[in-house]
DNA sequence: GCCGTTTTCGGCCCGACTGTTTTCAGTCG
């Protein structure tokens, strides 16, 4: 795994360095189509020969070429020659908003620049003067994107978004003539973060809407206003788009803005092969230019002979074949979600008792409810077996109540343990086989090497009560990156003993992240998305972990808290047989 | 560099906005 996401990072970066020292266009876009392909690929490349390589779409024989080089000596002769012709901090001037390739390179060759810094001081020495391409106000441009580029924390996470781009929407649709307002973008394809936020409405005259927007008390600044897109950046840092479009052009601008940009791209293709031209304005005839009646979304992928796509979906991760030979899965949804198997309580970590978290556990309308305190390894939780036994009994209680009613939810007594080093955990089989569910996770010791990380989850995996690795992955947004392991041999295991991957919806989780959920699901492996809750808000995070759920194209049948209580606990039971 | 029910050569998605280049290139999505 670790090696399809190196091999993806250093095609992107080829990519990137053809982009600047210029030349065939096409060249440069090729590297970047391979570099998706091999990143979401569902086989680990480093195990692939020349010819299952070149079975990778976008990879020919001169890609497979570098990436048998890249295995077999961890270099590529032609990317370290590119790499010594643009220092890697060329590059980085891309990342400056409104610098692209072509201006870093005259940076570089004019002026020597080759990273933020100098060209930060470049610019106070008004060194830009007179460079063909930069007046005067891209001084000011550049500064304002430096200092931004500076304050970057990186994408947002996926609930502070939702939150702003619903209250953007919910504005914006009281406008009178507004006549449709939703958000596009990332978010409706329920990526676990967000660079900027897309807001697409429909209107005759954009000019109230465009007038609403730029006045919204988010604003803190105005970046561009035009007849059709307005951008402004929140106080906080964050861009929203909204873009208004003609309401007969409503289907075609929300697939367009809705993405994926790579997703888009192949459809326009197949729009090009059927003579069609496909834009955020609707489908046409290419040779006469007349218009087709799109009213939806659904109107477009007909017309394009598809059925309609999920937007989770929309990646260009095999969708779009998928679609065409009417293998599309029906992707899991929240409500499909019968209850939650990882949840604490105060009794360790969590903010609120067992009761508050069952009665609301019972308002989200669940048939079924695990509490799963964290055990003793986890010294600061202060878990005893006793105290685990006392929460034990009164669960029951409140499950005999919770029975006497018909459809009342059922609660099930679990744990969450601790995956030692050693890959042990924290009590022994007698006392673990009492549990109606174990989900075991890793908590410490992050950087162990890939192959002592590996023995560890297998460890664990093979352990005949772990019903569940909790966030495998243990990453943690803008915090702690994923683990270093051979997840390949791991979802092996795990398919083997029926054992379930945890899809963690914590916003600042999501973990499995859906690259390493579709490799997963690639082994047959099951899944199941809980909330981790430690609090009773938390357990509205479902949302996001059925959002990342979806992007991996998991459906209902995938995942074991879809299924009724009885065969979940067969499941269950079935592991220590 | 990749790719093929029009093609093994000649294409490769499309449009808006900005700033500067007096007619368009660069950047972005």
């Amino acid at each position: 795994m670790a090696s399809n996401e190196e091999v993806a990072a250093l095609l992107q970066e080829y990519a990137d360095l053809l982009s600047i020292t210029g030349g065939d266009a096409f060249k440069a876009r090729a590297y970047e189509r391979a570099a998706r392909a091999v990143g979401g690929h569902s086989a680990d490349v480093s195990g692939l020969d020349a010819k299952a390589l070149k079975a990778i779409p976008g990879v020919g024989a001169s890609i497979a070429g570098k990436i048998g080089e890249y295995l077999r000596t961890g270099r590529v002769a032609a990317v370290d020659e590119a790499r010594e012709r643009i220092p890697a901090g060329v590059r980085e001037l891309t990342a400056i908003p409104a610098l692209g390739p072509k201006r870093a390179l005259v940076l570089y060759e004019e002026l020597g620049v080759s990273s933020v810094d100098e060209l930060a001081a470049a610019i106070g020495e008004h060194r830009l003067r007179g460079l063909k391409g930069f007046g005067p106000k891209s001084e000011e441009k550049l500064l304002h994107g430096i200092d931004l580029l500076r304050a970057a924390t990186g994408r947002i996470p996926v609930d502070t978004a939702l939150a702003l781009a619903e209250d953007v929407v919910a504005r914006l649709a009281e406008v009178p003539g507004c006549e449709r307002c939703t958000y596009a973008g990332s978010l409706r394809r329920r990526r676990g973060t967000a660079g900027d936020l897309d807001v697409l409405a429909a209107a005759a005259d954009s000019g109230p809407l465009t007038a609403a927007f730029t006045g919204l008390p988010v604003v803190g600044e105005v970046i561009g206003t035009g007849g059709t897109k307005t951008s402004i950046r929140t106080a906080d840092g964050v861009q929203v788009d909204l873009r208004v479009v003609p309401p007969d052009a409503w289907g075609a601008a929300l697939q367009y803005f809705t993405g994926s940009k790579e997703h888009n791209i192949r459809l326009r293709e197949i729009a090009v092969r059927k003579k069609l031209k496909l834009s955020e304005y609707g489908l046409f005839h290419a040779r006469s230019g007349r218009r087709i009646r799109v009213a939806t979304e659904e109107d477009v992928y007909a017309r394009l002979g598809l059925p309609w796509i999920p937007p989770p979906l929309r990646e260009d991760r095999g969708e779009i074949e998928a679609a065409a030979r009417g293998e599309l899965p029906e992707p899991l949804a929240e409500s499909d979600l019968r209850g939650d198997l990882h949840t604490h309580t105060d009794l360790t970590d969590g903010i609120d008792s067992l009761e508050a978290m069952v009665d609301a556990a019972r308002r989200r309308g669940y048939s079924y409810y695990a509490i799963t305190d964290h055990a003793p390894e986890l010294r600061m939780q202060r878990m005893t077996k006793e105290r685990m036994l006392a929460q034990r009994e009164r669960v029951a209680e409140l499950d005999a109540r919770s029975r006497r009613r018909s459809g009342g939810l059922r609660l099930l007594h679990g744990t969450e343990l601790n995956i030692a080093p050693d890959g042990s955990v924290d009590w022994p089989g007698e006392f673990l086989e009492t549990f109606d569910v174990c989900v075991a996770s890793v908590h410490s010791h992050f950087t162990q090497p890939r192959d002592e990380m590996t023995r560890r989850f297998l460890a664990a995996v093979e352990n005949p009560h772990v019903h569940v690795i909790g966030h495998p992955t243990t990453r943690k947004a803008g915090r702690r990156p994923a683990v270093d392991a051979d997840w390949d041999e791991i979802f092996a295991a795990c398919a083997r003993t029926g054992t379930a991957l945890e899809v963690n919806a914590h916003p600042n989780r999501l973990d499995l992240p859906d690259e390493l959920i579709l490799r997963a699901r690639g082994h047959g492996v099951k899944f199941a998305v809980d909330s981790d809750a430690h609090s009773v808000p938390d357990l509205a995070n479902m949302r996001y972990g059925a959002g990342i759920a979806q992007r991996g194209w998991l459906t209902a049948e995938d995942v074991v808290n879809t299924w009724p209580l009885a065969r979940l606990r067969s499941f269950l039971r079935a592991k220590a047989a």
